[in-house]
DNA sequence: ATTAGTAGACTGACGGTCGGTCTAATTATG
DNA sequence: CATAATTAGACCGACCGTCAGTCTACTAAT
């Protein structure tokens, strides 16, 4: 005699996978969580698992589409906001795509040798191919209303966005305190620089890594 | 009776073996690439292969050793030729970086998805660590003899190699003919712009990209 | 009665281990 | 000084544990 959960609905289940999976690959690693890790967690059997997702790596998709999702949406609220000129826009819609909720940052605080390649490379791809359009429309506007300057709008969008994710990735690189400040500094240099933005549009906004 | 195969040189050996993983790993993807594949490819054991390294992921460090010490020699000889001018230097060896002797090029053409996350991820951090020393003493004498200028000498350093390494790299981006060139050309303007070089220091050298 | 959902035993592939074998060089012995 | 014993290093492959993914059986709901 099988013991048996109640159901739940579809979506509710789906949601407590994916919950479970995307703590487990960012505390462990994507590579050394296991199926039978997600799924004692939550207490259900492998076949629950499978009817649900067809693959492990389906739900890490799944997982990273959920996030993207979220920052377009956010990236979208940020570049209709009337308040705020655009250099303040871009700075935030990329700086803010390494600020997932604090979430990944408090779990891997601690925690070393994370090294989620696979997850993280996936989500950078994804990220650059959802947000650079939008960053894009964003500078070109810009150079319209004469604060910024570029040919390349797209590949310098493209250079940034890699860059930051990769550089600011608490997986990849251990920089303390200090150091992240000194590397904030030198983005926002550099974004000032390469998109001939006047001195100082970026600056004020350096407060914020304060916190 | 057990067969047993003519000892080679230890030297040898370890090189006919990360020769052979490498290869593997380049078309097939490091994940993909089995043990067994890199044993029948040569015809040893199991043992043998423990013997030499580790684990997998060690003899993946070893490839990786390899060519990023070619890289850096590479990048000292470029370093040290009186022919060139600083900003000659940067670009041939920040370029030159995603150009291993047009091998990795050449098998991964026809070959789609690849993906080699980890591989990849790894190089590109050691590339850092190890390049990125080099070409900061560059930049710095730049600005010393008047031709660069920026107050983040380093971390722009990091910004060009993650970003040339990610976007030019063949197993990740499937950029078309054209677009390579109006990557690399954009690359080159954010390289100006970003270290203030007069333009047309590196504009030249874009034509090297044609073959 | 049909289907959406759940269960968990099972499979196969793969990374890694381990006891042992083979050969050539080195050292001890008559 | 020839030859037997010993050692060291390269190599072998059966075996093991783990893990993603499969399959069939069972149950709950409509």
């Amino acid at each position: 005699m099988i013991i048996m959960k109640k159901s739940k609905s579809p979506e509710a289940r789906k949601k407590e996978i994916m919950d479970v999976a995307e703590t487990l690959f960012i505390t462990k690693g994507y590579a050394k969580t296991t199926i039978n890790n997600i799924l004692s967690e939550i207490d259900i059997a492998k076949g629950t698992f499978y009817y649900y997702f067809k693959s492990k790596e389906d739900v890490m998709d799944a997982i990273i589409d959920r996030f993207i999702t979220i920052e377009v949406e956010a990236a979208e609220a940020i570049a209709a906001d009337d308040t705020l000129k655009a250099p303040d826009k871009i700075f935030r819609i990329i700086m803010g795509e390494n600020h997932h909720g604090n979430k990944k940052e408090k779990m891997i605080e601690e925690l070393h040798e994370v090294s989620n390649e696979k997850m993280h490379q996936k989500s950078l791809i994804e990220t650059i191919k959802q947000l650079a359009p939008i960053l894009t429309r964003m500078i070109e506007q810009g150079i319209v209303e004469g604060v910024f300057e570029t040919p390349y709008p797209r590949e310098t969008v493209e250079v940034l966005l890699v860059s930051s994710g990769f550089i600011f990735d608490d997986g990849i690189f251990q920089w303390d305190e200090e150091e992240k400040i000194q590397k904030a500094k030198a983005f926002v240099y550099i974004l000032e620089t390469v998109l001939k933005a006047d001195k100082g549009d970026f600056q004020y906004l350096l407060q914020e890594l304060g916190k």
